[in-house]
This record gives structure tokens, C-alpha cells and sequence, in this order.
DNA sequence: CAAGATTGAGCCCTCAATCTTA
DNA sequence: TAAGATTGAGGGCTCAATCTTG
């Protein structure tokens, strides 16, 4: 006889997929919110600080999965909060910039310490070097063909 | 000379995990919206489809990393769309539980057609069977280190 | 008082519409 | 007209407070 539908493996992966995430995203928010930095905000951070300059509104807002709505009331509170800065591009004076501040990039330095803590108290316990090793390989190219603009810059790159 | 923290693998992996999550996400959301249940609501009507009978409120809860909050509003919406009834429990008249309708149940067996075409279209073509097995169970040490109550039923058990 | 569930307030995201510039 | 970004409206979630029952 089949095996009932509703117990499909693939239903199970993608559960187990979003399990994950939840749980991570929710572990790491309970630790990172008191010091003033929510996790999507560390996110956002850490792109900034790696391109060192300023990025693009759209290619950071398809970076990190958020519309170009959600992206720019994002960018206020890392704004607000002084840790990013607008630009404004000469050439097209219709784009817009993200960079990170100095005071930014101090705190994303400090907390990038302890969310390293966070992730060995969560992951590190679950899977060994070699298979975090493995995940991410799997995970890699599952993210490449689900969301491949995840590590993009436009094309009509520099202002 | 050491590597910088900003681009160490764990952060990698987390990053991939959460990427891939939210693509997978969105790309379904896309699909089964039309359709007029929520990816949310499609992984509540499972749990309750497998179940078969009424479930705690709490343990549907901890099941979908939702807070008792977000699960009281989500099954209102569920209630409200004829595909979940609440029962409550005459041994504990605290408790309340939510069951599938038959309705609720018609529709996830016709939603799950669609929603494993989807997933062979997005997951299928990234990785092949094996693959998706290997994933599976690295997923699933993370997942019960990270979300252990994801398959759990109170002790408190039945009504 | 503790446990289970619900409600009110507030935050963040998305969709659609808008504004500006190419 | 299209591209890039922002704003208004609405939905869904969380936190804290509340209500009910053990």
C-alpha cells in the first residue's frame, strides 16, 4: 500500500527547513534584542560592514530577502538608531545608499562575538565541524536556485 | 594572518539556513495564497490532518514556534474559513483544542498535491534524492537541538 | 497562586499607490 | 514610460495584561 501523502519525506524536509529557521531566528533575537540590535538589524549590518561602502537600497533589500518597502522603514530604525547612513548618488539621482557608521560598525564588531557564542550554544552542540561543513554545502545550492540574488550587486553597480 | 570574524563559516551557515527559509517561504506563499490558505495555515491544517483528533491549543503552539498569542489568532482565522472546529475539554475546562473539519481535511489533501509540486520545483531541482535524505537528517540533529517541542504532545495528554 | 487561553497595544512586514528622476 | 525609492493601509505576530479554572 502507498504511503499516505501528508507523511511525504518532502513534506518533512521543508519542515524540518523551517523548523530550524524558526527556532534559530527566535533563539537569536531572545539574545541580541537587549543589546539593542534586532537579528534582521545584525543582518543588515553585516552586509554593509563586508561591502565596507555604501550598497544599493534594491540590492540590499534582495540581499536580505525584504521588499524595497520593508527595506527602506528597515533602514530608518539602523538610521535612527545612528548606525546607518543615507547617501544619495550623483549620477542617478533617483537611487539611494546604505552605509554603515562608524558607531555601526563598532557594534557589529562587538556583537558579532557574542552571536558567534549564540550560534556554537545552538548549532556547535547539534553538528560537528564536518557537518556543519556538509549542511552548508547542501544549504548552498538549495539557497542558489531558491534565492539566488542573495549575494548579488547590481549590475549597474557604483555611483 | 587570522580571518576576519565578519566572515567566518558560521555565520555562513546560519545565514544560509535563514536565507533558504525565507525563499522557500516566499515562493510558496506566492503559490498557495491564490488558493486561499496561507503556507502558516497549511502547516496547522497538517499537524491537525496527521493528528486526525482535537489537539491542545498549547501543543499546536510549541509544534509551529508560535506563541499560545499568535496560535489563538491563527486558528480564529482557520475557524473563521470553515477548516478547523474548537472542542473544549470537559476534565480541564481551561484547556481548548482545535481539530480539522472535513472540509479543513479535503482541502489539505488538495493542497498537499500542489504544495509537493511546488516543492520539486523549487527544492527538486537544487537537490537530488540522496541529497535531499542527507539534509534531512542534518536538519533534523538541528532541529531538536534548537526546537525540540516541534513533535511533542503535553503529557497531560488527552481530555 | 499556577496553568491555559484569550485580548489589547504596538511593531514590522507586504501590497498598492505615489513621487521623483532618467 | 520605466526605474528607484518611499508612503499609506492593512494583516499577522509578539509582549503584557486579563479572565477563567484547577
Amino acid at each position: 500500500m502507498p504511503a499516505d501523502p501528508l507523511d511525504d519525506p518532502r513534506l518533512t524536509l521543508v519542515g524540518l527547513l523551517l523548523e530550524s529557521a524558526w527556532g534559530l531566528q527566535r533563539a537569536f533575537d531572545r539574545r541580541l534584542a537587549p543589546d539593542g540590535v534586532t537579528n534582521q538589524g545584525l543582518e543588515l549590518l553585516l552586509r554593509l560592514a563586508r561591502t565596507g561602502g555604501p550598497l544599493r537600497m534594491s540590492d540590499l533589500a534582495a540581499q536580505a530577502t525584504l521588499t524595497p518597502s520593508g527595506l527602506t522603514r528597515a533602514v530608518d530604525r539602523l538610521v535612527d538608531s545612528g548606525l546607518v547612513e543615507r547617501h544619495s548618488c550623483d549620477t542617478d539621482r533617483r537611487g539611494s545608499f546604505a552605509a554603515i557608521t562608524p558607531r555601526g560598525a563598532r557594534l557589529v564588531r562587538e556583537a558579532v562575538v557574542a552571536h558567534l557564542a549564540d550560534i556554537d550554544a545552538t548549532v556547535g552542540t547539534a553538528l560537528d565541524r564536518k557537518e556543519q561543513r556538509q549542511l552548508s554545502a547542501l544549504l548552498r545550492k538549495l539557497r542558489d536556485n531558491v534565492h539566488p540574488t542573495a549575494t548579488q550587486r547590481s549590475l549597474s553597480g557604483g555611483c
